[in-house]
DNA sequence: CCCGGCATCATCCGATCGGCTATCCGACGG
DNA sequence: CCGTCGGATAGCCGATCGGATGATGCCGGG
């Protein structure tokens, strides 16, 4: 009775490394892989795999967060493991929100990664080191952590924007983005934009 | 009369998916692996390979392009392959400049990674589509490079500072520093500090 | 020898930002 | 039921930024 895996990761050359470990295991069994969301959904569907190893950068289209919430919404849903290069906090707690059971790094060495799969299929949590850190830094310190509003003005000020153009893109009024940069710079510790995006990038709040 | 080829890079799951693929051919073996600079030295003197597919980003240490300029500088050196999964101006040109003999992408196919290395053997070069219209896009125009005083002026920006410190820090005037911005701005193709920040750091202009 | 790139500096001005104060609302928990 | 928190909104105002325009001096390549 081994465990029936699905891969979803863009990159064939990592769908064909994750198979060929998997296969030297005699518990562990691939039964289907998927590059994108519908290939993800009917693969899933079509196969009902005890876990699902996700990346999170699926290059175009949805990314594995958004793929995550909808295999998670399914009628008998798979266990989700997220399998991926970063872990910003943004990263984390999208993946964690959206129904996975762990998440891992692809630095992660072999046998780690099979006793993840084995115990993300006993319903267990699983979760990388430098990922646990990162939670539990977030839930130790009393100290500001940057709501998921203000991880948005910040990824949207990476990308330049102005204050008129965040709050079009957020739906919100000027004011209101104002409101979220003031908070951001006290929370950050700094009090420039540019100060802002240096900090986020450097604290991995968002990635470039 | 195979080509003996070499594999770094950081991820277990990657060399294993590279060295499944590749016995699936009956003209290419791998015959060694390495995860950082020290062991692809070794591994590189012991097998002497004829080609080493080579990660840009290995994590912790040194970069794949500081690892191929080192085996580049060997008596007689293998011809370096760059695999790698982001493909900014910066990383091409260092890599290029390090000695590779070409950039390919790891979302390739299989096959395209196959030919990509036989070539790689012969002696030719092979780039990634993208790749090779980035260089041809660089090529085309007399591209514009941020001077040193530029990148005081972006270093100083990432901290925050406001045109009159970065005057003061730089022992220039305020005018200056403002002439400096509006050339970033030209150059980095966006319109404000914030911007200016991450297209820097993106970029690998400025590091973090 | 002249041109172009780099660095320096100056002035002007409209647009934007940053800090401040204050209000309102829904959610969650004591 | 009340306090707290995240989120949204408003107005005000001085400081700063960004763009335009123009000028000077130096240096290296054609």
């Amino acid at each position: 009775m081994s465990v029936r895996v699905v891969l979803v990761d863009d990159h064939p050359v990592v769908r064909a490394g994750l198979s060929a470990l998997i296969s030297g295991t005699d518990d562990l069994e691939v039964v289907g892989e998927a590059h994108d969301l519908a290939t993800a959904r009917s693969v899933v569907a079509a196969t009902r795999p005890d876990v699902v190893l996700m990346d999170l950068d699926l290059g175009e289209g949805p990314g594995g967060a958004a793929v995550t919430a909808e295999l998670r919404a399914l009628d008998e849903p798979p266990r989700v493991l997220v399998l991926t290069t970063y872990a910003t906090e943004a990263d984390i707690l999208r993946a964690l929100d959206a129904g996975a059971s762990g998440y891992l790094l692809k630095d992660a060495p072999a046998p780690e990664l099979f006793a993840g799969i084995r115990a993300t299929a006993r319903g267990e949590t699983v979760l990388a080191p430098s990922v646990a850190a990162t939670l539990v830094r977030r839930a130790a310190s009393p100290g500001p952590v940057v709501t998921e509003r203000e991880v948005a003005v910040l990824e949207l000020l990476a990308q330049g924007l102005g204050n008129r153009e965040m709050a079009k893109e957020l739906f919100v009024s000027e004011a209101t983005v104002k409101s979220h940069l003031s908070h951001i710079y006290t929370k950050l510790g700094v009090d420039t934009r540019a100060g802002a995006v240096a900090a986020a990038i450097e604290r991995r709040i968002i990635r470039r």
